[in-house]
DNA sequence: TCTGCAAAAAGTGTATACAGTTTTTGGCTT
DNA sequence: AAGCCAAAAACTGTATACACTTTTTGCAGA
């Protein structure tokens, strides 16, 4: 197995874990514990504890190891405020270049979603909920945009899980199946509207 | 020195000369010759290297080594089609709500940008031009979008010099103080178009 | 001279060792 | 019982060692 393999492999069970909120915020990451866990030496933890600084999930403090990043309020806010211009637009550009095809991608998605509430499967419900919005970055053909993207909703799932008051969150599968419909619709300023609104609400359901 | 500071020290490094065009996109990074260059050992490069990855400033191949990054066109588009996103809504943002000492910072830096012009540092001059997008990030006190755009310039910073046919990059400094112009003269509207325009102006100055 | 190929050199991928720092432990004093 | 300090344990930061892979070198054959 090649390196770059063997440490993203890392990064992408870490990512994972602290998005689905088995780690939580202010954790403390051991390396030495977490090379037991994957079978690897420290110096693989190690890189991979980097890249996730990078991603902004985790924090390293001199001579004292990683921690779960604690993201503040002010950070919170700087995220869902670049959410909702990247989102926007996607959205427009969505409505204006979406083929069938990818269209039913996402109602198939949204179905999924409304699934796993009826189910009252939580967890599943909370990943798919992140993944529509990644989804349509990805339907739209732009990878970078995908990328970016999914770093910020990854940085929303600490913040929610931080902030969140009541479960408000149960509203955004409604509010994904509106913002389809418009899209259905063709109608562009609607879609758009429903996006941005849409994304204020989560941010509004927060206790910043 | 700790080893954030250490590791951070020799990103910042190898991105000013990527970014400054000193390695040229495709160069082999040999991992002992930094480690020399810097004096350190291969473990500290390798932990810098994995951060220029993320920053798809640099790829890895497995058991081949790291090369300076080599952006396609689709790629390019992509960068550019993301900040038309990003800095035409921070335009608008920043018309609403900047205030005389920010709008006097930009004012500022645009004058410098003519200084570096006339005395024809070429070097000194393409980076204020990129810095000029972070400064109105950052003084918008959004760190995170800063952090984003920072990112995406740098790449840019490759893709001008793999694909820029004239050095059409002249212009820019003009199409700054324009854009600065409309913000004084408080006109959101010509200051977002002009900003978009901007951009597209140096996209399409490339042949992609 | 050009091609092919094996040996040598150089380079990457990972683990481990070790120095220095932080945290914990456990007993001593008040 | 609570607080404090020193010794021990645990952990981080960095260098080095070693296995394995790729690249280069240099020579033999056509």
């Amino acid at each position: 197995m090649d390196t770059t393999t063997a440490t993203r492999s890392i990064v992408d069970a870490l990512t994972k874990a602290i998005v689905e909120h088995r780690l939580h915020p202010g954790s403390k990451l051991a390396e030495q514990k977490l090379a037991d866990h994957f079978g690897v030496s420290r110096t693989l933890v190690r890189q991979a504890l980097f890249q996730l600084v990078q991603k902004r999930l985790i924090r390293m403090e001199p001579a004292r190891g990683a921690f779960v990043a604690t993201p503040s309020g002010e950070e919170a806010k700087q995220v869902f405020a670049v959410r909702r211009m990247l989102e926007a637009e996607m959205t427009r550009n969505f409505v204006r270049n979406a083929t069938k095809t990818q269209i039913q991608a996402l109602q198939e998605h949204v179905a999924q979603e409304k699934a796993a509430v009826q189910r009252g499967d939580v967890a599943g419900r909370t990943d798919l909920l992140g993944d529509f919005h990644v989804r349509m970055a990805e339907l739209m053909g732009n990878p970078v945009l995908g990328q970016i993207l999914g770093e910020l909703i990854s940085r929303c799932s600490l913040i929610t899980l931080m902030y969140q008051s009541d479960n408000a969150a149960e509203h955004s599968a409604e509010d994904h199946a509106a913002i389809l419909k418009a899209i259905v619709a063709k109608d562009e300023t609607l879609a758009v509207q429903l996006m941005e609104e849409h994304l204020s609400n989560v941010e509004a359901s927060l206790t910043l």
